[in-house]
DNA sequence: GTAATTGTTCTAGC
DNA sequence: CGCTAGAACAATTA
């Protein structure tokens, strides 16, 4: 699934295809989760030329002339498909169809993408702009554990349950740790593991990926892995639950609470 | 046929 | 009331 690495990746490529392009057709298959109609979708963005695609969060932010923004939310399963031919994808949701006759898909077999036009800012940094002192003041105050936090959209954006437990790890603490009780220095070095792992990622994926806007993306885990065992350095992975999401880590993670 | 998947939203409880 | 933890939901595959 699309985590915030692979959307950075997805929207660097989708600006190398489409950036510059007029849209000729917004095709809609799946309305459900439309925060306005089809006809208003439509005559927001039809006409548009698409100016720039960005990463915010876990969404990706399709920018059109004209100041119109189109949110988009992959959720669990939603893929980006390039249209060739006139072959519609299997589990399609909307299709961009470009005034050149190229275009591409946003599918998602659960219908659970989310399309949304013009969405409202949010406050919340993303995980790749924060800075020390909201982060450990956001520590500080909070008595949940602390991958439960990395995980809150609200407070953090862009980190999911996979990543959560690559930068724990990185960083030495275990996930049941309370926030609150984690030491200035635990928390520096929580902080840039997200920078370090989160880069390391986009990094790889991109080198992986070329211009494949999909492919199967490469497993990165280090520890995220229910295959796995052992990490590469032999540390034995267990497994447990946090907030009904499978959780790994090892052992030597250290713990305040 | 059933478990697993996982981000978000809703709700119950302290 | 504020905060937190956990359940529910979505739809499909293995």
């Amino acid at each position: 699934m699309a985590e915030l690495p692979d959307l950075t990746v997805f929207a660097h490529i989708l600006s190398r295809k489409f950036k510059g392009q007029v849209l000729e057709k917004l095709e809609v298959t799946v309305a459900k989760k439309l925060n306005v109609t089809v006809p208003e979708l439509a005559a927001a963005l039809e006409g548009r030329e698409l100016e720039g695609i960005k990463r915010e969060g876990k969404t990706l932010q399709f920018h059109f002339s004209g100041g119109q923004l189109l949110g988009l939310h992959l959720m669990l399963r939603g893929e980006l498909v390039e249209l060739k031919n006139d072959e519609t994808p299997r589990f399609q949701i909307i299709a961009f169809h470009f005034k050149n006759g190229t275009g591409f898909a946003v599918v998602d077999m659960q219908k659970q993408a989310t399309p949304t036009l013009n969405p409202k800012p949010v406050d919340a940094p993303d995980a790749l702009a924060l800075e020390e002192a909201y982060f450990t003041g956001l520590l500080a105050k909070k008595r949940t554990v602390v991958k439960s936090l990395l995980m809150d959209q609200h407070l953090i954006r862009g980190i999911g349950n996979s990543y959560a437990d690559e930068i724990l790890y990185h960083a030495g603490v275990s996930p049941f740790s309370v926030a609150n009780a984690i030491p200035p220095k635990a928390a520096a070095k929580i902080l840039n593991s997200i920078g370090v792992i989160l880069h390391k990622a986009i990094r790889e994926i991109d080198e992986a990926n070329g211009d494949e806007l999909t492919g199967e993306l490469k497993d990165f885990m280090e520890i995220h892995s229910s295959i796995l065992k052992k990490t590469a350095k032999g540390e034995s992975i267990k497994s447990d639950k946090i907030g009904g999401r499978t959780t790994y880590y090892i052992d030597t993670q250290e713990l305040f609470h």
